[in-house]
Formats: C-alpha cells, sequence, structure tokens
RNA sequence: GCGGGGGUGCCCGAGCUUGGUCAAAGGGGUCGGGCUUAGGACCCGAUGGCGUAGGCCUGCGUGGGUUCAAAUCCCACCCCCCGCACCA
C-alpha cells in the first residue's frame, strides 16, 4: 500500500520508464502495413523545435496519443508519427542573437539547456554549437522526442524527420511544381515591414517586442496640396481622408528639415524621413532631389485644397512628426483634437506668430467647419471633448488617447454634413472608403504606408513598411477549391469535432486570399524556380502527412536525396507515370517504388488530424485546400479535431511571467501518467484548461487510491461463487460505464470518459464496499482486467503494471477494448440507486421530527400500484384500470385507491413512470431486505421493511402512502 | 469593426445540442462528527430560505417573450475572453 505522495510518484515514475522501455523493445507501436486489417492514421503537427514544449503542446499530443491508443485497443492498425519543425525564421534569428552575444536570448537558452543537461560545462558547450541553428534544431528536436516517450505516446518514431533535410526539401520541391501546375501560384506586389539596417524584409519574430506590443502597418492618404503659385505639391498624410472637406489650413514643423524633389513628372514636399519611407514604397522609381529646406521657409505660405481650391495658410505646429507618414498634415480642427488644441494654442500666442512672419489676423479668423453630424455632439467635436478632459496643449499626452476616441466614435456614429451630394449623408466609414478611391484615382493623393508605432529589429535597426515587387504568392482565392472545400465540410465528409468550430473554417474560407509563400531568409526548401526565394514555413507543412507514410522506407532503404525526383512522388503519391521508367530515372528500384506506393496508399487519407484552435485559420485551412489541390477525392481529411489551450492558475502562461512549466518537468517532478489524467480530464476539448497544482496532487491521490485498490484486489484470493444482489448490482452498473464511456471516447468527449472509467467506477468501487463489506475487493478483481483496460489509452504505464501483476505476459496496449456483458440488471440498478433517496428523506424526517427515534418502518408498496403505473404509461383509461384491477387483484371496494394512484402517475414524469415500471414490488421488497442492516449502520436506527398491506393489518400509519420506489415512511 | 466563444450557487466548474428526472454533477472552501497523542491524510454528514413527516418558496448576467413547464428555446440589453494572417 502506497501512502505517501512522494513515495508513489517515485514508483511511478519508475514503472513509467520499465514500460517505456519494453514497448521500445517490442517495438510495440511501429505500425506496419496490414493488407486487409482495418488502419486509423492520426497525425498532430509537428512541434516547431525552437526550444522546448510546455503542457500547453502536451495537453494537444495527450489527446492524439489517447486517441490512437483507443483506436488500438478497437483493433485498428494505427499509425501515430512525429516530426520536427525547423523551417522559417524564429530558429534562425534565435542563432543569430546568440552569435551576436545577445544577452537575454543567451541566458534563456541557457536555461532551456538546462533542463536536459546537468553538466555546466556541457551546456556552454552546446549554447555555443547553437550558433549553428541547425545545432539548436537538432538538439531541441531529440530533447521534444525524449519528452515525448516519457509521456509515453505511442508513436512510430522510425519516420521522423526535420524540415531542415534535403530529402524533405526535394518532397517541398515536389509539391509546389505541382501548386504551378495547378494554378496555384502568382507572384505581384507586397507590402511588408522591412528593416533598413538588414535590407530586408523583417516579422514579427524579428522585430522587438513585436510579441507583446504586436506591430500593424496601416494605409495613410497623402493627399496632394498644391503650393500656391508653384508647381510644387505638399503631401500630407492622413487615415481620414473624409475630413478633407473640412480642411482649414496646413500643418508644419519650423524645426524640420523638409525635402523638395521631382517623382512622376511632378515636385513635391515631405520630411525627410518621409522620404526615404516613399522610395521604398515605390522601389522601381526614380526620385530626384531639388533641395532640402527647413520647415520654417514654408510657414506663411498658401496649399490649395485639392477638391475645392480652397486656400490652406500653412501654419506651424510642433506636435506633426517627421517620422510619421510623410511630415506634413492638413488641419481639420473640428473632428481632429490635435488640429483644434492647435490652432487654439497659436491663436493665444500671436508674438509667436509674428516671429514666423504671420500676421495673427490671418489665423483669427480662421474657424473649425462642421462637417460630421455625431448623435449627442452638437459643435465641434474635437473642441468638446478637448475642452471637457481641459486639455490645453498639444503635447498633452492625452490627446493621442482622446484622438482614438473621437475617431472610433464617428467611424461608427458619425454622418458626413457637406455641400458635396456626392458626399452628404454618407456614413463616415462609407465616406472614408470612397474619398480615399476617388482622390486616388483622379490623381489628388497616394497611399502612403506607414506603421503602427515606430518599430526596430532585434539588432536596433530601424523599422519602416517597403513594399516587395515580385513576391511568390499561394492563391487560395480560386473557386474551384474553396467551393469543394466548403462541401466536404458542409456535407460532413470532413468532420470538425468540437462541431462548433465548423462555422469558423466556413468563415476563414471567405476571407482567405493570395498569401506570401516564400522569403528571402530562413531556414527551408528554395523555390525551385526562384532560388532566390525559400518556401515560408506555413506553405511547405500542408501535406507533410503523406511524406510520414514513406519515411522510413526511405531511410531503410538509403534512398539519396537526388534520387527523390520529382517523378518519384508523382509515382508514389498520384499513381502516375510507369514505374519503371521512374525507376530508371531516379535510381531507387521498382520493387521500393512499389512498396512506397502500397504504404501510401495503404496509410491515406489521415483519418484524423489534431491540433489546436488558432490553426483553424491557417495551418488546417490550408491542410484542407492543398489536399483537395493536389490529391484524388479518395485522400482527403476525414476528422479534424480541435482542443483550446492551457492557462496556470487562472493565468495565461507566457516567458514574461516566468509561469510556463516545461513538459521536461512532467516527468521529473509529476509524472506522465498523472500529466496525462490530469490534462485530458481538466476540461473539455473545447474549453480553456486551467492547471491548477492542487487539483493535480488530487488527481494524483486518486490515482494513488486507485493503485491501492487493484493492488490489494490482485493479491487477494477469491474463490467462485455466486453473486449476490450487490454484486449483480456493480457489475450491471460498470458494463453501463462501459458502455457510456465508449460512446464519449467515440465522440472524442475525453474529459467525459475519464469521468466515468476512472472518477466515477472509484466512486462506484466506493459504493459497492458499503454495501457488500470487506468482501468487496473480489468483485473488484472481477472487473479488474476490464477496468484496466478502459483506462489504458490515458494511463498506459500504470495499466500495463496492474496488467502484469495479474499476470498477463502480453502488453495491455495492444489488447482489446473490453465489450458490454449483458444482460445489464437494470431493475437493480434502480433500486439499489434508489436507496440513496430512500436515505435521505429518511434523514430529512428525523431531522424535522427532533425527536429520539426508535425504529424506521419501510412499507413496500403492492404490485397492483406498479401495474397501474405501467397501464397509465400505456395510456390505458382511468375506467379500464379500475376494472382491471378488480379483477386482476381482487380490488373491489377499493376504488378510491385506485384513483388517487391513477392521479399521482398522471402528473409523474414519463422517466419517473418508465423507472417504476422497468422494476417489480418483489424485487424492491428484497432489495430493501437485503440493504437493511446496511441502512440500520448507516442512519443508526432500526429499520424494519413491510409490505404494505401487512403494515395495514397491523395498523401502522401512513402505510397507505406506500408508492413504488418511494416506500411509505413511519418513524417510531 | 468583422468573426468566434462565454456569463451558473462562497470559489472553480458540469449542465444547456434532444425544455420537465435541476436546489442544479464533481471538486474546493466552511461547519459538525468519526479516526488520531496532536496535526495531516482518510471516512461520514451539513452547506439558498422556510417547515415537528419526505413539502413549499426563491434561484442559474439583466429585462422581456414562447410554453402546462426554461439554467436549458426566442428577442433585446449589459459585461468578459479569443482570432483578424503572411507568423510559428
Amino acid at each position: 500500500m502506497f501512502q505517501s505522495r512522494d513515495e508513489f510518484l517515485r514508483w511511478l515514475r519508475s514503472i513509467e520508464k520499465k514500460w517505456q522501455s519494453k514497448w521500445r523493445e517490442a517495438h510495440l507501436f511501429e505500425a506496419n502495413l496490414k493488407p486487409g486489417a482495418p488502419k486509423f492514421y492520426i497525425t498532430v503537427p509537428y512541434p516547431y523545435a525552437n526550444g522546448p514544449l510546455h503542457i500547453g503542446h502536451g495537453r494537444t499530443y495527450t489527446i492524439g496519443d489517447i486517441v490512437a491508443r483507443y483506436k488500438r485497443l478497437r483493433g485498428f492498425n494505427v499509425l501515430y508519427p512525429m516530426a520536427f519543425h525547423i523551417t522559417g525564421t524564429p530558429i534562425m534569428a534565435f542563432s543569430e542573437m546568440i552569435s551576436r552575444g545577445d544577452q537575454k536570448t543567451i541566458s534563456m537558452y541557457r536555461e532551456y539547456i538546462k533542463l536536459y543537461v546537468e553538466d555546466e560545462y556541457k551546456v556552454e558547450e552546446i549554447l555555443e554549437s547553437f550558433k549553428n541553428p541547425l545545432n539548436l534544431a537538432v538538439f531541441f528536436a531529440e530533447r521534444i522526442q525524449r519528452d515525448f516517450e516519457e509521456l509515453g505516446y505511442s508513436i512510430d518514431w522510425r519516420r521522423k524527420f526535420h524540415t531542415g533535410e534535403p530529402i524533405y526539401h526535394n518532397f517541398v520541391t515536389w509539391q509546389f511544381y505541382k501548386l504551378m501546375d495547378k494554378g496555384l501560384i502568382t507572384r505581384g506586389e507586397h507590402i511588408v515591414t522591412y528593416c533598413l539596417l538588414h535590407q530586408q524584409p523583417e516579422g514579427e519574430d524579428d522585430i522587438l517586442d513585436a510579441d507583446v506590443n504586436p506591430v500593424e502597418i496601416v494605409e495613410f492618404t497623402a493627399v496632394k496640396f498644391k503650393l500656391e503659385d508653384s508647381d510644387v505639391y505638399l503631401l500630407a498624410g492622413t487615415l481620414r481622408p473624409e475630413t478633407l472637406l473640412g480642411a482649414v489650413n496646413m500643418w508644419i514643423n519650423p524645426q524640420v528639415e523638409y525635402v523638395v524633389f521631382k517623382w512622376r513628372g511632378d515636385k513635391y514636399i515631405v520630411s525627410n524621413e518621409a522620404f526615404l519611407k516613399l522610395k521604398y514604397q515605390y522601389p522601381e522609381e526614380e526620385f530626384i532631389v531639388i533641395k532640402t529646406i527647413s520647415g520654417r521657409e514654408l510657414l506663411g505660405k498658401y496649399a490649395l485644397s485639392p477638391l475645392n481650391q480652397k486656400r490652406l495658410l500653412i501654419l506651424p505646429a510642433q506636435f506633426v512628426d517627421p517620422d510619421n507618414a510623410t511630415g506634413i498634415v492638413y488641419s481639420e480642427p473640428s473632428d481632429a483634437p490635435y488640429d483644434y488644441v492647435a490652432l487654439v494654442e497659436l491663436k493665444r500666442n500671436p508674438d509667436l506668430l509674428k516671429e514666423y512672419g504671420i500676421d495673427p489676423s490671418q489665423v483669427t479668423s480662421i474657424e473649425p467647419v462642421k462637417i460630421i453630424d455625431i448623435p449627442g455632439i452638437k459643435g465641434h467635436h474635437a473642441e468638446e471633448v478637448v475642452k471637457n478632459a481641459g486639455i490645453e496643449s498639444q503635447n498633452d499626452p492625452r490627446l493621442e488617447e482622446i484622438t482614438s476616441e473621437v475617431y472610433k466614435e464617428q467611424f461608427y456614429k458619425g454622418i458626413i454634413r457637406v455641400d458635396d451630394p456626392e458626399f452628404n449623408g454618407l456614413s463616415v466609414r462609407d465616406a472614408r472608403e470612397k474619398m480615399k478611391n476617388k482622390l486616388y484615382m483622379q490623381g489628388y493623393a497616394i497611399p502612403f504606408y506607414e506603421l503602427n508605432r515606430k518599430a526596430w529589429c532585434r539588432a536596433k535597426g530601424k523599422i519602416i513598411v517597403a513594399k516587395i515587387s515580385g513576391q511568390w504568392f499561394i492563391n487560395y482565392n480560386l473557386e474551384w477549391l474553396k467551393s469543394k472545400a466548403r462541401e466536404i465540410i458542409l456535407s460532413n465528409k470532413l468532420i470538425v469535432i468540437p462541431s462548433k468550430y465548423t462555422k469558423q473554417f466556413l468563415d476563414v474560407l471567405d476571407w482567405l486570399d493570395k498569401r506570401p509563400c516564400a522569403r528571402k531568409r530562413g531556414i527551408g526548401t528554395k523555390l525551385p524556380w526562384d532560388s532566390e526565394w525559400i518556401i515560408e514555413s506555413l506553405s511547405d507543412s500542408t501535406i507533410y502527412m503523406a511524406f510520414y507514410t514513406i519515411a522510413h522506407i526511405i531511410r531503410e532503404k538509403g534512398i539519396q536525396p537526388n534520387m527523390l525526383i520529382p517523378e518519384v512522388f508523382d509515382y508514389v503519391f498520384l499513381g502516375q507515370g510507369d514505374v519503371s521508367d521512374v525507376s530508371t530515372k531516379s535510381g531507387i528500384p521498382v520493387s521500393v517504388l512499389e512498396e512506397m506506393r502500397r504504404e501510401f496508399m495503404y496509410w491515406y487519407p489521415v483519418d484524423q488530424r489534431h491540433t489546436g484552435i488558432p490553426h483553424i485559420s491557417n495551418h488546417l485551412t490550408f491542410y484542407i485546400l492543398h489536399h483537395i489541390a493536389l490529391f484524388p477525392m479518395e485522400q482527403w481529411p476525414r476528422i479534424i479535431s480541435l482542443n483550446e489551450t492551457v492557462i496556470r492558475e487562472g493565468a495565461k502562461m507566457s516567458k514574461s511571467k516566468g509561469n510556463v512549466i516545461p513538459l521536461r518537468h512532467v516527468t521529473t517532478m509529476y509524472s506522465a501518467d498523472l500529466f496525462r489524467l490530469y490534462i485530458a480530464w481538466a476540461a473539455e476539448l473545447d474549453s480553456v484548461l486551467d492547471w491548477r497544482e492542487a487539483e493535480v496532487l488530487r488527481v494524483l491521490d486518486n490515482i494513488m487510491r486507485f493503485t491501492n485498490i487493484t493492488k490489494q484486489a490482485v493479491e487477494t484470493a477469491c474463490e467462485e461463487r455466486g453473486y449476490d444482489i450487490f454484486t449483480r448490482w456493480f457489475m450491471s452498473k460498470f458494463n453501463e460505464i462501459i458502455e457510456k464511456a465508449t460512446v464519449m471516447l467515440e465522440n472524442m468527449e475525453i474529459r467525459k470518459y475519464i469521468q466515468y472509467v476512472f472518477f466515477d467506477v472509484l466512486t462506484l468501487v466506493d459504493k459497492y464496499r458499503e454495501l457488500k463489506g470487506l468482501d468487496y475487493i473480489c468483485g473488484v478483481k472481477e472487473i479488474l482486467r476490464e477496468w484496466i483496460t478502459l483506462l489504458n489509452p490515458v494511463i498506459p504505464h500504470l495499466t500495463e503494471e496492474i496488467n502484469s501483476w495479474l499476470g498477463s505476459s502480453e502488453f495491455l496496449s495492444v489488447s482489446s477494448w473490453p465489450e458490454v456483458k449483458k444482460p445489464i440488471e437494470e431493475d437493480l440498478v434502480i433500486l439499489v440507486d434508489n436507496i440513496d433517496k430512500v436515505i435521505s428523506d429518511i434523514r430529512e424526517i428525523i431531522a424535522l421530527l427532533k425527536k429520539p427515534v426508535n425504529t424506521v418502518y419501510i412499507i413496500i408498496a403492492p404490485e397492483w400500484k406498479r401495474e397501474i403505473a405501467r397501464l397509465v404509461l400505456s395510456g390505458v383509461q382511468l375506467k379500464m384500470i379500475i376494472e382491471a384491477m378488480k379483477t386482476k387483484f381482487g380490488l373491489k371496494g377499493r376504488e378510491i385507491e385506485i384513483v388517487d394512484a391513477f392521479n399521482t402517475y398522471k402528473k409523474m414524469d414519463k422517466a419517473d413512470l418508465e423507472r417504476i415500471a422497468k422494476t417489480t414490488s418483489k424485487r424492491e421488497y428484497e432489495v430493501m431486505l437485503a440493504v437493511t442492516n446496511y441502512l440500520q449502520r448507516k442512519l443508526g436506527v432500526n429499520i424494519s421493511i413491510i409490505w404494505e398491506e401487512e403494515a395495514r393489518h397491523r395498523s401502522i400509519p401512513r402505510a397507505e402512502r406506500a408508492l413504488p420506489l418511494k416506500p411509505a415512511l413511519y418513524i417510531e
């Protein structure tokens, strides 16, 4: 018997190790082709090997493993493979940062390595090796594999690979040729975040703090305002082109340097910073610098609004940031708080104006023009909020927040009120779109891209927005593709579990468009027709499940990368080409090619793919679409199942909080089976799972209790003997649980399945012990083998161990799922379960009486009362019932009692009536008699079981109130 | 904004798809009892209100509605969480 958690955990870990090595030695989970046997192919996306995985990942892989193990017990030939993803920029970026000596990264990785390596010297050596990204990836891939093995996952490791391997590159190359053939590849312009230091596009992974403070690209409309009496245009950037009609002046920062340049045959002015950005956004065009000027030189001049030729005075403003958009803005003080405040400030400060050579009277006459109606705002919106907030200076930081509030409110509620019929009456939202397009179309404006915040790369290089030309895309916006995807989802040819996520797939299909599929840096496969480009990491991971089916053959037969020419994959995956030609061309023997083809045809399609919710909008949708694009219908995905994320003690796990539990700790600090049971039980798939230490320990206590019970059962010698009433009840209940648990597992309701087979069975055993006494353990022994089989998918190690205690020399993990043993004695189940209700009734009454109690009479209703219930249930009329009762039970003269019973049943729920109908009074009496001792013990009173008729003879009060399943009670 | 999910008893959390068996599973906490030298663990009982006979009343975000009957269905409102891409 285990007493302490520590002792038990140590033991648990030791048997986990033992069984893992036994499974490994037996090659138990290596799935080989068995012609004729039903197969089940389940995959979970391979992990990205840039660091240790945590318990959130563990949830997903554990669920995959539970399904794999369950299907195996159901007699399927199951393939559950795994590989490692190293494509993309993060691994490279981390490796570069380590090379560069970035202390944060170095200490982070040092901690990661220490999870697996104790020797300090070794740790530094490994860290040093990470300067080569491949070493980093391979190190973690190997550790993740070890983590997975230590969690007992039933993976066929022969098929593993990583995405940086040449054989994988060849596979991806083939795939991209195919996509090209099918017309999914296009090329065009693309707007990206771009690092000026590295002179290349850099995404979230490379940008400082982008994970916590996301960087977004926003489109400004840069409006051309012609300087009066010149041929030069000011380019004023705005996010709200619809306010152009309310522009009353221009803002220039006098302290900033501007550039006058020639472009597209015209002359323009923008800030220095903006000029640089412009060149990156129009990379193939010619810009000629004419001169630089100070902002001050422009003050006091007039610019003409392009639509109405209104003269706008150029005024000074400090809030104008040269490094935001074009460094020039127009002023619409009615709606823009900054504009309003700056204007008021200027009016209050004529000296400053004079200093810049501007006549203050010119400014006094500038008034906001109201062009937007907002419910509840009479005057100028900007004025109102600025005054409410008491803001006086354009340098007040609160302006930022106020501005976004005003913008938001106007966007949703604002209506344009202007003379121009084209815009009058439009919502702000519509007007913005319309104005922008109009300005672009008529050549009055150009798009100018800017970031939502200032950003730098990890090496402190400035990030701007640039346009890449010649970007390669995968075009998912093809009707033939999308409609097929919709069709299989809607017709349930592709099943989504839990089904509530089905709609999300359909939604994604609606908005999914072109996706850039290659970048100029990172680890990965080169684009076969344009070797400057490397295929991006989600685009190379869409149909790799096909690769698992042949990966081990490639290794075993020593097939070299150069032999894996596209024709090989055409043959293996699509059955195209003549096998001997392919053999000649590739150098792979015909027999091997045929073997690969057989293997693929046997395992494909993927029966189930399981992963996390966040993959719906990208990977999973690509997975579906690529299969549709490249394979015949028979090979398309069948089931996609999903689970939510994991949090810890109510808080999100994150590196910055330092509350991430790595999988490594599961096997050193907890145990595999404990983890598996907890993580699979603590929440249903579609809800976020909260890892709570206290709960984990409680589950541990239960596993310990379970182990102790089973141990005792194994060690007790039991004789063959007949089943008494309680044992029959126990068996029936257990068989009901088998039935229900099986249904739950088939529906992927894993939490409920575990609730039944673990927690409910434990409770059942307790109850059985109470009823039956010490002898109960023999009943447990009887169901033990089936019980541990039911639990095997979740806690495979412990159940294998118990199975060995039972003297079995076979692996439980490849045995078979228990069948439900009939008959389940439903009447016994109802009657014994009903005892709890009787007990609580008795307790309630005793508590109310507040008197000492000697004896409780439990008075059982006669069979005729049940018969009435049955008749009511089958809809027989009262009259008929009375007649039947009279003849069958001799109840002449007791018609009132019959009517009473009839009325009672009429009011009852159908389910209750059915329970009554399924039992007999004789059985009810027997059961009550059998539990008499139990009741006496439990309630601490004398119990007397007595038939109603007899009780009436003995004039025991209340006897006539007896009903089936609700005996009358009289308390003395 | 668009799309998705959710608000349940002191707390966590089931149930709502297929309305009644739901005062509402299961934990936790709290209270009482057992066991114990004591504590822990474990076991038993109680834990919305009222009631001297198994009952009644109130109740599952707020306000309406449908129904003989609603935590469960419909409508409106309030609040919370997640995703919106080219990134794994």
